[in-house]
DNA sequence: TCCTTTTATTTAGTGTCTAAATTTATGTTC
DNA sequence: GAACATAAATTTAGACACTAAATAAAAGGA
């Protein structure tokens, strides 16, 4: 069990890689680019393309006398082909399965969300897997896209994932969502189905498409009923010995510093309870006089008017947030951390206070920003997710409508 | 700028490296024995051990019947070449320069140590540099080895260092030891030297020779008057985008929470303060009635003698250290957190308190145990340090005594 | 039409691997 | 000791993938 390269074939491998790596993205390529991009000669660059034509990966365009007169004999041009299958990412929430299917460069093709029936917290396994593919089923229709398209589905639950894509046993809900999905479901489909927690596509998220791009190292606070934190060193997710790594959620330190709830519940909360106490408070106006069900939303729009009561607990839960950064600041050290989640837009609203209570707190306070994903950001993270074990398995994966070439 | 790969030669340097990662490490192989682990044809195979001894990274022994009678064509032995050079350790404390010579097995052939000369905290840079030369001098005397036998140096600093092995500016000591070692210093024995920072190194050195054998994800803390956590997370050391991953000191979170100091610091502070509060305690026998000059030692020692005082001041460490511990288990999800450094051995007594206290602040808590490496940790893992870059980059090194060769 | 430019394609040569045949150096058996 | 068995090394032939250099193609411009 060694790293071993052994025949000349492999080199074929590689530079497809290198090929595709430099073609993803978008636009089009003539052999020159991709020799000034590959290193490579020429008659090789049009030897791999010439290649991963034929395995489907990849286009020629027909040569296009583009605009500029040009001395010489035309170029080929060729395309990474973004149609040659689709990744499937998926959001399972506690009460919500949300899909999106993706062509290979990203481009979202369809969605779908569905609500679990019922009571979603006593929904059955069955239950709750017959929504799935329902949902998994409306996306791919809206995209027009058969089930052998999909070369890779990326799903986020909101438990415990290890690095090899198992849900650790033992914890908040992890009997949920242990649903046999890699294994079981989809047996017929033989899609590769990675599963992954909610945090951590958060923070591929925001690094792919959201406020963190082009950064390696960064901490995503995935909060919302729940608080998750999602890390990235150097460009790779943390996992931890069982997947544990960023569950903060779980740390009962002194008091303030541990947070089980994230900032929804903690308004919730906090506002119920100053109803309780009889407080003056616009919140009471928001919510009806009839009944006590504060939400989160009330709290916030409360402390946009002006609210006293409002403000002070927006700046109770800023307070306990700033502790939760600090201290994922002073052990990882990221450059950035993000705030994201349902309760992301209203979040704006804390970060004066935390910025303001942040240096206090550790000599080297990160940068702390809102992201601007919405409610999305999961699913896209799960597009990511799948995105990248295909870039990664190209050359032994088989595109739609291709026959297997070896 | 991407993944390339042109010539075939560079199939053969990816199997030399396979093959030289399966003689690593002792004991002779055969062809037979090397086709098995590499999974490479016996010509390759044999092709390539020529190779290697060719370079000079291996060496071919003389057929040796060894013991059991063997049937067929005696087979050729090849053994990795430990004395192909060497490398050096330097553990850079703030009165301290310890260095380690070893071979490329790891084995220990010199080892050297000295003071900073006159007051440590006011040395010149000239002095220190001058007391680090004469050290490493001393240790390569002892191993018998020239200067040209150096392949690479790995060095741990007590100060904050970032992914490239640069200090980064601004932190506690980073001036101190921001000395051009990389490339002034030694500019004519034209050394790699790899910094990195010593508690990380202390991480690398449990994983390679200490408890940590065979876990991929662990933290140590490295304690004595200051204290800093060294991380692995699958394998790898973690930095954060400027070093300071790990840099626990920092932390001034709630009281007793943050911890800028490490357990001898406390140890000697609060044993200090019992003594101006004129308590009743043995750590006044052991310091003597002259002085308040208590050292940790004596309180360690006080404690073991079942002393009231001296028990609850290690309870009150104990306790910090169990909160730190917590925090590190709950961000990271390490399998295995090492206590270590100058009080290790004593602080065997605090892990019945520390596991005790750990499951109420946390919901996983890790594994805690305490080192065994002793005073050398940290230049034993600037020796893994400096290893790993060798064996990443041998095939374009030129080993001890060779001619270059390509 | 001829020249220049840019690109693609072909050809020759090299390095690396595998697989199969061959050789070598031993032990075993009669 | 000759014949056989065995395990390993070595040689040979063939397959790929690459580079480098020569050749061919497809334009624009004088």
């Amino acid at each position: 069990m060694s790293i071993t390269a052994n025949t000349p074939q492999v080199l074929r491998r590689t530079n497809l890689k290198a090929v595709l790596d430099v073609m993803r993205g978008g636009g089009t390529c003539t052999g020159s680019d991709l020799m000034e991009r590959t290193g490579l000669t020429r008659a090789t660059v049009i030897a791999v393309c010439d290649d991963l034509v034929r395995r489907g990966w990849v286009r020629e365009l027909v040569a296009e006398r583009n605009g500029a007169a040009q001395k010489g004999r035309p170029a080929r041009r060729f395309a990474f082909n973004e149609e040659a299958g689709c990744v499937l990412g998926l959001d399972l929430g506690v009460a919500t399965v949300t899909a999106q299917v993706a062509d290979l460069n990203g481009n979202v093709l369809g969605r779908a969300a569905q609500r679990i029936p019922g009571k979603a917290l006593e929904a059955t396994a069955a239950v709750r897997l017959e929504t799935i593919t329902s949902t998994v089923d409306r996306a791919l229709q809206e995209a027009g896209l058969p089930t052998t398209a999909v070369l890779a589905v990326g799903i986020g639950v909101a438990t415990v994932v290890d690095r090899h894509g198992n849900i650790a046993g033992g914890h908040q809900l992890s009997a949920m969502f242990d649903l046999g999905l890699q294994t079981e479901v989809w047996r017929d489909r033989a899609w590769p189905v990675l599963l992954e927690n909610d945090a951590n596509l958060a923070a591929l998220a925001e690094r792919w498409r959201g406020i963190a791009q082009g950064t390696d190292d960064l901490a995503v606070m995935l909060t919302g009923e729940r608080l998750g934190a999602g890390l990235i060193e150097s460009g790779r997710l943390l996992h931890g010995r069982n997947g544990g790594a960023g569950e903060v959620g779980t740390l009962q330190l002194v008091a303030g510093v541990g947070s089980r709830d994230g900032i929804a519940r903690l308004a919730r909360q906090w506002g119920t309870q100053a109803l309780a106490e009889g407080r003056q408070t616009l919140i009471r106006e928001l919510v009806g006089p009839e009944t006590n069900r504060v939400s989160a939303r009330f709290v916030f729009e409360a402390a946009a008017r002006e609210d006293a009561v409002a403000l002070e607990i927006l700046d109770r839960i800023a307070r306990r947030m700033a502790r939760v950064i600090a201290v994922l600041g002073t052990f990882l050290d990221p450059e950035l951390v993000v705030i994201a989640g349902a309760v992301a837009k209203s979040a704006v609203a804390l970060l004066p206070t935390i910025n303001q209570e942040l240096p206090a707190l550790t000599d080297t306070p990160p940068r702390v920003e809102v992201s601007q994903l919405g409610d999305g950001i999961v699913a896209t993270g799960a597009v990511r997710l799948a995105l990248d074990y295909v870039e990664e398995n190209m050359v032994s994966l088989t595109p739609l409508g291709q026959p297997a070439v070896t």
